[in-house]
DNA sequence: GGCTATAAATAACG
DNA sequence: CGTTATTTATAGCC
């Protein structure tokens, strides 16, 4: 607009880049970095014709989030990565590393190759259970037919299902990959979850976290490029 | 640094917010404005001690990730809202709106709840053949004595589960908030998965799609408030 | 990938 | 939430 004052204001002062101790202070940025930061990712939606996700915690732990398209599509595009497995461009150290990971596997993978014959039966016989006549494996449970309580029942079995397998799988990983590492037995893993490397993402030695030039301190934040 | 020439430069120029034409300048921009986007989620990580997770697919759909501390985690924060029903901020009116849908759901829920205890006994009884002596109910399935083709049909498994529950919730949804709607029998719905309502995520006249004052243009980004 | 001039974001204040 | 003085991001080049 049009300036009526000059100098009437201090202007922008430089903040060093740590946590903002002043609690007010920091409510404040939140909101105006949150805004650019959902604007700059709108803008490189437009420009590049992109989809992007962003969720954001506050700091009363209130959720935020910008996508586009939508978010949930974008995470499940994220989660379920294309299974193109032989990619063009220069995977290749990727696909070696995975193939040597699946290698060493084998031994396992023989050893237990037979339960995935018992696993579809008894996919058949809960299919046979859960009362539907047209489904063939038990994935395929008669939805439809579930109220409310037994979505949410499903929902929460899936969440610790999914937590169980990443456990176990990271657990799996460390095993095989380093010194027999302190096993506690098949209780929880001491570290989390980390992360879900039976479902195709983020191998421990195969992605590492690259730092984008001298942008970011590359200690605390983790990328996959 | 220091100038030593001058107006050797034709500097920035300003850019229209619209899709970029020329396809190696789109793709210059992209990994500027991308490197630009995480840094600024950094900092705002850094400067208000919050989590952000980034999800980005390019022009040519390689996903590039952000996350603070972890994507996975964020997502899944995101996607299993804490089940504190009653916050103290003003929330209220989407409890009201929730429970009215609940209250909708009673006829379904009542002439199914039955059901509910099949569920668990079943539940045990695929525990049971999933050979696992000490679990109680069959999300505890025996990770660590899968294999990984194992682990790979039962990530398959969910993702189809997901998709499954995503699809009827918002079909459910659809036919008890509207018109009949176009049901086409259980066959998959005309219009994608939808927000996984049954989820407690986004139900469709709860959370508007809120303008970040004048930044965004509100018709084409989702944002969750 | 780096440089520079300029557009855009934003810290401090009202 | 609006203004202003600055800092920061980045478009156009090499």
């Amino acid at each position: 607009m049009i300036m009526i004052k000059r100098k009437c204001s201090s202007g922008r002062q430089k903040i060093p880049i740590e946590k903002i101790p002043k609690k007010s202070h920091l409510q404040v940025t939140f909101s105006k970095r949150r805004s650019g930061l959902f604007k700059k990712a709108s803008e490189l939606c437009t420009l590049c014709g992109v989809e992007i996700a962003i969720i954001v915690f506050s700091p009363a732990d209130k959720a935020f989030s910008f996508g586009h398209p939508e978010v949930e599509s974008i995470i499940d595009s994220y989660l379920t990565p294309n299974s193109s497995l032989e990619s063009s461009s220069g995977h290749q150290l990727v696909e070696v590393h995975r193939n040597a990971n699946i290698g060493n596997l084998n031994m396992q993978l023989t050893q237990i190759l037979n339960q995935l014959e018992i696993e579809k039966k008894q996919g058949e016989e809960l299919d046979r259970v859960w009362k539907t006549r047209q489904s063939k494996f038990w994935w395929e449970i008669p939805v439809p037919q579930l109220g409310l309580h037994e979505l949410q029942h499903l929902m929460f079995s899936m969440e610790e299902l999914k937590k169980n397998v990443a456990k176990y799988a990271t657990q799996m990983l460390m095993d095989q990959n380093n010194v027999p590492a302190p096993v506690n037995g098949p209780g929880p893993a001491p570290n989390g979850f980390g992360p879900f490397d039976a479902f195709g993402h983020k191998p421990p030695q195969i992605y590492a976290n690259v730092n984008s030039s001298t942008l970011i301190n590359p200690s605390a934040f983790n990328f996959r490029y």
